[in-house]
DNA sequence: GCCGATGTGCAACTGAGTTGCAAGACAAAT
DNA sequence: ATTTGTCTTGCAACTCAGTTGCACATCGGC
C-alpha cells in the first residue's frame, strides 16, 4: 500500500476544478491507498485521527464524482462503496462478485464483460453488472474459513 | 391490469410451502398485477385499506423470497423494488433500465444478456445487469415531458 | 493581507428496513 | 367442532447510512 506522492494528489485535485483542502488530500489519499472499493466509514477508519467529519467525507467522494475522480461502485447492505474512477472504463466498471457464503465482495478488473445488446428506442450510457454466487475461497468450503474473517475488496 | 383469481393465489402460495393469510393473498395479487417491479410503499399504496401492516410487508416478501415466488429486481435510492420471479430465468433477471434524465426505472424483459464468461475460481450463480442513459421517452428532450411524470414500471 | 466564494463541522433529521414481544390466526390432530 | 402448537401479524421502538441547515473556517484570486 504505497503513499501516493502529495503532490500528485493536488494535482489530481486541481484537474478536476477541484479546491485542494486537507480532507479532500486525505479521502483522496485514502481511496487510492485502498485494494478496492470502499465506504465512508472505511475510509474514516483508515485514516483514523485525521479523518474528516462524516458529512464531508460524503460530500467530499460526491464532488469527486462531480470531477469524474471517483464512482459508485456498487451498493451492499444499503452502504455506498467508492472507488477511483480510473480503475474503470467510462462505459462499464468492471463486474463485482459477491460470495453468498461469505459474503466478501471481489472486484473482477480482468473480466471483459461484453456491453448489452441495442435496444430499440434506449441510449445506453453506462452498464453495471453484479454477479453472485461461491468465490474461490469458500468453493471448497471443507479446509477453509473464509467465513470467518470476512472482508471487501 | 386483471385481477388474478383467488384460488390461483392460494395455490401459489401452498406450492411453496406457505401459509395462506390475508396479508400473504392481498401482498402477492398486488405483485402480479403491478406491471414491474414495486416497493413495499407501492404495494401498501396499491392495497390502500386493505394493506397490512408495513413490517408484515416485509416478512410477506421475505417469506416469498425463500419460497421463490418473488425477487428482488433492483435497489434505487436505497429502496428495493420487488417482482414476481416468474418473470426471471433462474440465473439471471432481465435488465433493469433508469434514465439518468427522468429517473424512470423500465424491465428490459426482451433484452437478452449474455453470461459473463468464467473466471477462474469463482463459481456464478447469478447475474444481475443494471443499465443507465436515457429512455425512448427522453432521447428527444425538445418535445417530451416525461421527467413531469416520473414512474417505475 | 483582504474578501467573496467554497468547504467544513456539528447537531438534528430522514426514511427504508429491522427487532422484540404480546396477541391473533392457521391447520393438523383429536 | 374444539383443541393445540406453531406460525403470523401488528405495534412501537429501534437502527443506521446518508442528508440538511446553518454558523464558522478556509481557499485562492486580487
Amino acid at each position: 500500500m504505497p503513499e501516493p506522492e502529495l503532490d500528485q494528489i493536488r494535482q489530481l485535485l486541481k484537474s478536476g476544478g477541484l479546491r485542494v483542502t486537507t480532507p479532500r488530500t486525505t479521502v483522496l489519499q485514502a481511496l487510492l491507498a485502498a485494494a478496492g472499493p470502499v465506504t465512508q466509514e472505511q475510509i474514516a477508519q483508515a485514516l483514523g485521527k485525521k479523518a474528516p467529519n462524516k458529512v464531508t467525507i460524503y460530500r467530499t467522494l460526491e464532488a469527486f464524482i462531480e470531477a469524474d475522480l471517483v464512482h459508485r461502485a456498487f451498493l451492499k447492505d444499503r452502504t455506498w462503496y467508492f472507488e477511483p474512477a480510473h480503475r474503470c472504463s467510462q462505459e462499464q466498471c468492471h463486474p463485482h462478485f459477491s460470495c453468498t457464503r461469505c459474503g466478501r465482495t471481489d472486484c473482477l478488473t480482468e473480466m471483459k464483460m461484453p456491453m448489452a445488446p441495442p435496444v430499440a428506442g434506449y441510449i445506453v450510457q453506462h452498464q453495471r453488472v453484479q454477479l453472485e454466487g461461491l468465490c474461490p475461497r469458500c468453493k471448497a468450503p471443507l479446509h477453509s474459513s473464509a467465513v470467518d474473517i470476512p472482508k471487501t475488496g
